[in-house]
RNA sequence: UGGUCCAUGGUGUAAUUGGCAACACGUCUGAUUUUGGUUCAGAAGAGUCUAGGUUCGACCCCUGGUGGACCAACCA
C-alpha cells in the first residue's frame, strides 16, 4: 500500500521522505509513533513549539500516535511545577497525547532490569573511580582512553554491588554503573558510559524509591522502545549520541526505535536557551517567565500569539539539517494573518489629543454603528459613542505636514471612522507652544454610511469619545533584543537588551472594552492586535500589544 | 591537529533523486480601500562556498580545499 504525499504540491522534509520510505517498506507494520519528551526543569519555549508541532505534525499526518514524555531522570533540576507548565502548555498548542501522558520513572523498574540483564551478559560493570578518575581515563578526542580497574569485575559481584547502589548501601558519588563498550572508540561517548549514579534526591514522581537514576543516554532509546517509538527524533547535538542509543537497544535486544536528528532552530531578536531564560527571569530584565516578551509559549500566550499561529510558523519554517535562524518576522506575519481574520476591530487613543467639534451641539451623544470585523460579517456590529469632545492621536496630527500627509492638519478635512469628516479650524496652544488641543467642524451631512457631502477625504482617523471614553493601561511590547543573534556574541546578551522592550502607557479607548475577556483577540484599528492582561480588573484596564500592524507610511 | 554533521537570493525551505533553481517571509512599485491594515497585480534579488573530476548534461555523484556546528557533565 503506497501512501500519498499528503500536502499535495508541497514536497517532502527529509523527515517525511524517511517516514514515506519506512511506509514503502512496511517497517513496523507502517505504523508512525512519535513522542515529545521534555525535561521537566523548565517553562518550554518557543524551540519546544517548534518541535512538538513537528513530532505531533508528523503523528497526524501519518494517522499515527503521539506520546508526551517527561524525561525526568534528573530528580536534582527537576520540579512537579514543571510537568504541570508543561502539560498546560502543549495542551495549548492543540496538542492531544490522549492518555498518553508517560514518564521515564514508569520504567524505573525496567531500566534496572534491563541494566542487570547488561550486567549479566557481561557488558555493564560497577565503578568505584571517582569522577574525577574518571574523566582522566576517559581520554580526549585525538588519544584513547584508558580502562577502568574495575572494568573487568565478575558479573555476578557486579550483580550484587548494583544491587547494593539500589538499596541505598553508597553514598552520593561513590560509584556508578558503566557500559563497556570501547575505551579507544573515537566516539567519546562510547567509552564506557555511564548508565546508573547514585542520587539520594526526593524525586517529584517516585518519592524516595530509589538511590539510583538512569542517565539520559540509557533511559532515552529503552523508554523510545518500550513506548514503541519508530521515529524519535531529535536535535543535532544528539548525533553522536545515536550509536549508543542503538547499542543498547542492540544489546537488550528490544524494539529499534530509530533516532533522527535535526537542526535545532534559532530565531533571531531573541535566545531560546534554558539558561539564558532562566537568566532573563533571574537577573530582572524580565517579570517571570509568563512575561509576554519571554519566548516561553507562556510568554507568547499571555502577548497574544494564537497556537494557530505558532503551529503555521513551525510549519513554515520548515525542518532540516543546516544551521539556521529563522526570522521572528515570520512568526509576527503568521499571527497577523490568524488575528486579522478573528480579531475584533475596536478604537482606542494611545496617545492622545483632545479635538472639540464647534458646531456639534454640547450635550448630545451620537450611538454610531460600526462593524466588529470587516473580513467577517457575521462577527456583528456594535455601537460607539460621539460626540462634541473627542480624542485622536497625537501623531495623527501635523502643523507642518509634509506633502503625503493624509491625516489631519490646518484647514484639511479627513474621515472619524465610522462618524463623520471634519475640517481642522484651530490649533490651541499652550505657554510652551505645544499644541493642546484641535478645534474643529464636522459635516453633518458626511455621516458615515449616509454620506452625501461629496467631500472624498484620503485619512481615516480612530478616535474615542471624551465623555465616554475609559481609561486603560497599555503594555506596548518590543523585541526583547537589539541585536539580531544577541546569544552569538562577543558580548554577555544582556549588553543587547532593548531598554524600550516595554513602554506603558495611559490610553483612552471606547466603552465597549469594559466587556474585554481574557484570551479575546482585539484589533485596536490602525495601530495593532492587543489581548486583556491577566493582570487588568474592571476598574484597571490592562491590554498587551501582540503585535503592531503592518504600516506602510514613511513620515 | 580524532570523529561526526553541515554549506542554495537578506531569511527559511524546495528542486519529482542528474535535465540550465521554485515557494514563503522580507524589500520595492502600482491598483483597490471609510484601518497608510486587509486584498489584488507586478518587480528586483541566488546561478547553488571553492577547485578539479565523472557525464551529452551536476545544486544533486566523486576527490581535495575553505568555512561553520557538535563531541571529553555521575546534565538532558
Amino acid at each position: 500500500m503506497t501512501h500519498e504525499n499528503t500536502s499535495g504540491t508541497h514536497s517532502l522534509n527529509f523527515i517525511e521522505q524517511i517516514i514515506e520510505e519506512d511506509i514503502k517498506n512496511d517497517k513496523h507494520g507502517g505504523r508512525v509513533h512519535t513522542r515529545f519528551p521534555p525535561e521537566p526543569n523548565g517553562y518550554i519555549h518557543l524551540g519546544h513549539a517548534t518541535s512538538i508541532c513537528l513530532n505531533y505534525g508528523l503523528a497526524v499526518k501519518y494517522k499515527g500516535l503521539f506520546n508526551l514524555r517527561f524525561d525526568d531522570t534528573n530528580p536534582e533540576s527537576e520540579d512537579i511545577e514543571f510537568v504541570d507548565s508543561i502539560r498546560q502548555d502543549v495542551h495549548w498548542l492543540g496538542v492531544d497525547w490522549e492518555n498518553r501522558e508517560f514518564y521515564a520513572s514508569d520504567y524505573f523498574p525496567q531500566l534496572y532490569d534491563f541494566a542487570c540483564q547488561l550486567i549479566r551478559n557481561g557488558k555493564a560493570y560497577v565503578d568505584f573511580s571517582s569522577a574525577e578518575t574518571i574523566a582522566e581515563e576517559k581520554g580526549t578526542p585525538t588519544e584513547a582512553g584508558k580502562e577502568s580497574q574495575y572494568r573487568n569485575t565478575k558479573p555476578e559481584e557486579n550483580l550484587r554491588l548494583f544491587e547494593q547502589m539500589k538499596n541505598g548501601e553508597f553514598e552520593q558519588g561513590t560509584c556508578t554503573l558503566r557500559a563497556k563498550i570501547d575505551m579507544a572508540s573515537p566516539n567519546m561517548l562510547l567509552r564506557d558510559p555511564i548508565i546508573y549514579r547514585i542520587k539520594k534526591a526526593h524525586h517529584h514522581q517516585t518519592g524516595a524509591d530509589w538511590n539510583i537514576y538512569p542517565m539520559y543516554d540509557y533511559a532515552h532509546p529503552v523508554s523510545d522502545s518500550l513506548e514503541g517509538i519508530t521515529h524519535s527524533i531529535c536535535t543535532m547535538e544528539f548525533e553522536a549520541h545515536r550509536p549508543l542509543y542503538d547499542w543498547y537497544l542492540r544489546e537488550l535486544g528490544i524494539f529499534p526505535s530509530r533516532q533522527i536528528e535535526f537542526a535545532r532552530r534559532n530565531f533571531n531578536y531573541t535566545i531560546v536557551s534554558k539558561r539564558n531564560l532562566k537568566r532573563l527571569v533571574n537577573e530582572g530584565y524580565v517579570n517571570g517567565w509568563d512575561d509576554p516578551r519571554m519566548p516561553t509559549v507562556a510568554g507568547l500566550r499571555r502577548r497574544g500569539y494564537t497556537s494557530q499561529a505558532i503551529r503555521e510558523f513551525a510549519d513554515r519554517i520548515g525542518v532540516a539539517r543546516r544551521e539556521n535562524v529563522a526570522d521572528i518576522g515570520l512568526l509576527e506575519f503568521c499571527v497577523r494573518e490568524h488575528l486579522n481574520k478573528i480579531a475584533t476591530r475596536v478604537m482606542a487613543v494611545l496617545d492622545p489629543i483632545k479635538v472639540v467639534i464647534t458646531n456639534y451641539p454640547e450635550g448630545k451623544t451620537e450611538w454610531l454603528d460600526a462593524e466588529n470585523n470587516p473580513e467577517n460579517p457575521e462577527a456583528g456590529n456594535r455601537s460607539v459613542p460621539f460626540s462634541r469632545e473627542l480624542y485622536i492621536e497625537r501623531d495623527d496630527f501635523m502643523e507642518n505636514p509634509p506633502k503625503k500627509y493624509f491625516r489631519l492638519s490646518p484647514q484639511k478635512e479627513v474621515r472619524l471612522k465610522h462618524a463623520y469628516i471634519i475640517r481642522c479650524d484651530e490649533v490651541v496652544k499652550n505657554e510652551a507652544g505645544e499644541v493642546v488641543e484641535l478645534h474643529c467642524s464636522y459635516y453633518e451631512n458626511s455621516k458615515s454610511g449616509s454620506d452625501t457631502s461629496g467631500i472624498s477625504v484620503k485619512g481615516t482617523l480612530h478616535w474615542v469619545s471624551a465623555a465616554t471614553a475609559r481609561t486603560a493601561e497599555v503594555r506596548l511590547y518590543d523585541r526583547l533584543f537589539t541585536q539580531p543573534e544577541p546569544g552569538a556574541q562577543e558580548e554577555d546578551m544582556t549588553t543587547f537588551i532593548n531598554p524600550n522592550s516595554l513602554q506603558i502607557v495611559q490610553t483612552f479607548v471606547e466603552p465597549s472594552l469594559q466587556e474585554a475577556t481574557l484570551g479575546q483577540a482585539f484589533q485596536f484599528i490602525r495601530k495593532g492586535y492587543f489581548c486583556l492582561d491577566k493582570d487588568s480588573t474592571p476598574d484597571n484596564l490592562v491590554f498587551n500589544l501582540t503585535v503592531n500592524l503592518k504600516d506602510s507610511w514613511k513620515g
